[in-house]
DNA sequence: ATAGGGTTAG
């Protein structure tokens, strides 16, 4: 509650006070003593001046109320409103209400001061109500009240009596007056309405620096940065001066836009209009130099502020997160405690989310014992951030206790927890959140469906993809680039590499490079080397720059398909063509390139002379394909320089065993699995995913857990001795236990994917196809039996695995056994 | 008697 607007504008007016109590005025005893003495019967403006006078004391309020009931005088409605106004100042809203619902006399001016009062005690709620009611009992509205529920409606993004309200004013002409108009323009901006808002702007025949700092401030909102500023050239170019309301929308512009040129012109401009002592634009330039990336700039202006409010140094512990440079971020915030200048949410959420980008969950912990102790834990956004940290520091079981207490929850913490599940692998358990969140009628936003997109492409389930699918098209969402990115991804990687084409071909329009990475993907992923190869000279002819991922995503797709001179042709022009240096995980793709086609040596060759020193991704590529080359001596030393940089990765363990099982060298397999118990180490669980009905069914190998257990292993043994009678012979080549050759071809027939496939053929109709999704990737021998199944059962089957799709018809993989 | 625009944070 702020009291100073009132003070500031109610100056004491000596001329209007008579004479005979001007000496009560001036000496300014408490009004309740003089006016015991006070002959009945007063003029009403001795009340109204002393209202002025003592509007700042409760007791000399309520002292002159009674005075004023006992004198009860005519003109009462113009005492009333003053009441109201000084009760309501004071934050007393009751006596205001009471004041209100006594008046005889309703009109006009009585409501506005009771609205007036309603919006300085954020009773946002009780505006629109008392709107409905004037029009109700016929009291005529005027401008000030139409810009009163406008402003009531604008906190509450109230779009349906707003809009009323916009229509009522618009009938009376009074968006032509500045101040409604642009109280107008504010107020269709903010609930998005940015045509409207240009309409009654373009209206406006008399225009001033707060109409156009509306408008500019609408544009700016929106992140129609380019028509923001073009607004200001207007502006400046009619001859107006900006105000700092203007300067700090501009800087706003040009740091979200990331134009420094203009940024620092505008810097000049601040300066030459003498604002370099206005802590508002100060403010906006460091947010803007932080925005810009340029955290020196920032804090050279920070730190030349002879003023600081809590938002700035908040704005500049932000910059510091937003650029990463989270120890600066917690210095300052050191710096910011010591002064003695208290903090709040704002600097809290800051740093939580320097947590989350570290994935510093021990400061995150503090912050948030901090957050509890100062019980602002009822802070929204900063529950959210909370929320969001304990996700991405994996330690999702704070992160829904946390979401399961707040009480309110919007969007951004709904899709908060969403993303924290889904990238903690509870895909399942995200889309129940999500269908939760429907149930109490949250919206979703495309954050929202994207990472639920994200979640079905984990979970393979084409069904749920497409009901977000078709969610999206009847919500009406816009199909931008990064929805039919997500899209693009899900259908593929669900198998549907038709339907991705589909909604590639017609958002190609929208020249958008992640859009093109997504189809390149999805086609590698395939097997389809030369269609990924096609979207790529298809984005060289329309211009469009390829960057980092999308030479990822070829490499990739040359790599699944064999393509060894088309993917070495390709990293070679990388940096030639496109002026992309090959990062690391470009070195991986080609190790992993001419690895998997069995070039060893020059995948060795390649390594030794990379720029810097090989990631474990590299060598883990060379590695795997030591493992399927059978090149045992180069694996040995390999894993063994693998386990010198991250002694911690059981993958490394695991391949090196499978190298060790191959060459029958058992005592070393034995030595391996010791060691990776010593570190408390464990395999990655292998598990298959099938989607039957409406419901996606898990499987671990030898899983006994699924009701149809018995069903499932009868069938299996039943295609055993079908697929033995076609000539298959068991490759037991990757079981990694020592034991017995019966043993090793039981442990085969449990693994995960012959679970699934065999509940797939008992469940589903016969013909129908059936699809599997694995999260490591797929075994030789496993391949080899779902290729006979295909053919005995004559059944298409897809499987895709950790890498890619294999898909499975007549016997046959479209992989070609190449993978 | 009563009036409009702005800076940080998920």
């Amino acid at each position: 509650m702020s009291l100073s607007y009132f003070h500031l504008k109610h100056t004491f007016v000596k001329a209007r006070i008579p004479y005979s109590c001007r000496c009560i005025c001036n000496c300014a005893p408490p009004p309740f003593v003089s006016l015991h003495h006070a002959p009945f019967n007063q003029p009403p403006s001795i009340f109204s001046s002393l209202l002025h006078q003592f509007s700042n004391t409760l007791i000399h309020v309520k002292s002159i109320h009674a005075q004023i009931i006992k004198n009860w005088v005519s003109n009462e409605n113009f005492l009333a409103s003053k009441l109201i106004r000084v009760y309501s100042n004071l934050g007393f809203l009751c006596p205001a209400r009471k004041v209100f619902d006594q008046c005889s006399l309703m009109e006009t001016t009585v409501c506005n001061a009771m609205m007036a009062g309603f919006l300085t005690n954020q009773q946002y709620i009780e505006v629109p109500k008392l709107f409905k009611m004037m029009g109700c009992c016929d009291i005529e509205v005027d401008s000030y009240t139409c810009m009163f529920a406008l402003k009531a409606c604008t906190s509450m993004l109230d779009d349906e009596i707003g809009m009323e309200i916009v229509k009522t004013a618009v009938r009376r002409g009074f968006h032509f007056h500045p101040y409604v108009g642009s109280s107008m323009v504010n107020y269709l901006v903010k609930c998005g309405y940015l045509d409207d808002a240009r309409k009654v702007f373009d209206g406006m025949p008399e225009k001033d620096v707060v109409c156009w700092n509306s408008i500019i401030g609408g544009f700016v909102r929106e992140g129609l940065f380019k028509e923001a500023i073009q607004m200001f050239l207007e502006m400046i170019g009619g001859g107006l001066s900006p105000s700092s309301v203007t300067m700090a929308s501009l800087l706003k512009a040009c740091g979200e836009s990331g134009l420094k040129k203009l940024g620092m012109c505008a810097h000049g401009c601040v300066l030459a209009l003498g604002m370099n002592n206005d802590l508002f634009v100060l403010t906006s330039l460091v947010d803007m130099y932080s925005n810009l990336g340029d955290t020196d700039r920032a804090a050279l202006v920070f730190n030349n502020m002879c003023g600081r409010s809590l938002i700035s140094w908040n704005a500049m512990i932000s910059g510091y997160v937003q650029n990463g440079m989270i120890p600066q971020s917690f210095a300052l915030f050191q710096r910011l405690v010591q002064s003695g200048f208290g903090f709040d949410s704002g600097t809290l959420v800051s740093l939580i989310r320097g947590c989350s980008q570290t994935s510093d969950l021990e400061n995150g912990k503090i912050l948030h014992a901090c957050i509890i102790r100062k019980e602002l834990e009822s802070n929204l956004v900063l529950s959210t951030a909370i929320v969001d940290m304990y996700s991405k520091c994996g330690a999702i079981k704070q992160a829904t206790t946390v979401f399961g207490r707040m009480g309110k929850k919007n969007v951004i913490t709904w899709t908060a927890m969403l993303v924290g599940l889904s990238k903690n692998g509870h895909a399942e358990d995200a889309l129940k959140l999500f269908c939760q969140m429907q149930e109490e009628n949250v919206a979703a936003n495309s954050v929202t469906l994207v990472s639920l997109l994200h979640c079905c492409v984990h979970l393979g389930s084409l069904k749920k993809g497409r009901s977000i699918h078709s969610h999206l098209m009847r919500n009406g969402y816009a199909l931008d680039a990064v929805i039919t990115s997500a899209l693009i991804d899900m259908y593929a990687k669900c198998g549907k590499i038709r339907s991705a084409e589909k909604l590639f071909n017609n958002g190609f329009h929208l020249k958008d490079v992640i859009l093109c990475n997504s189809m390149i993907m999805g086609y590698g992923m395939h097997g389809h080397g030369h269609y990924a190869l096609g979207v790529y000279s298809r984005m060289i002819q329309e211009r469009l720059k390829p960057n980092q991922t999308t030479f990822v995503s070829l490499l990739t797709a040359c790599s699944h398909s064999g393509l060894v001179e088309e993917g070495k042709a390709l990293f070679h022009c990388m940096e030639r063509d496109h002026n992309i240096k090959p990062l690391d995980k470009h070195y991986a793709c080609l190790v992993d390139l001419l690895s998997r086609a069995g070039h060893l040596k020059e995948a060795d060759a390649l390594v030794k002379q990379m720029p810097f020193q090989p990631s474990t991704d590299v060598l883990e590529a060379l590695l795997s394909g030591c493992r399927t080359h059978k090149n045992i001596n180069m694996g040995i030393q390999i894993a063994d320089r693998l386990i010198s940089l991250d002694y911690l990765n059981s993958g490394i363990y695991i391949m090196l065993s499978n190298i060790y099982a191959e060459a029958g060298r058992w005592d070393s397999v034995n030595y391996i699995r010791g060691l990776m118990r010593m570190q408390g180490l464990k395999k990655i669980p292998g598990f298959s995913l099938i989607e039957v009905g409406n419901q996606v069914y898990t499987f671990f190998a030898s899983d006994d857990s699924h009701p149809r257990w018995s069903d499932i292993y009868q069938l299996l043994e039943n295609l055993r001795f079908e697929v033995e009678a076609e000539g298959y012979i068991p490759d037991t080549s990757c079981v990694l236990r020592d034991v017995n050759e019966p043993m090793k071809v039981k442990l085969l027939w449990g693994h995960s994917e012959r679970l699934a496939i065999a509940f797939g053929l008992l469940s589903t109709p016969y013909g129908s196809l059936i699809r599997i999704t694995k999260n490591l990737r797929v075994c030789v021998d496993c391949h080899t039996v779902t290729k006979y199944i295909s053919k005995i059962v004559q059944r298409e089957i897809i499987v895709r695995d950790a890498n890619r799709f294999h898909h499975f018809v007549n016997g046959k993989c479209s992989c070609n056994d190449y993978w």
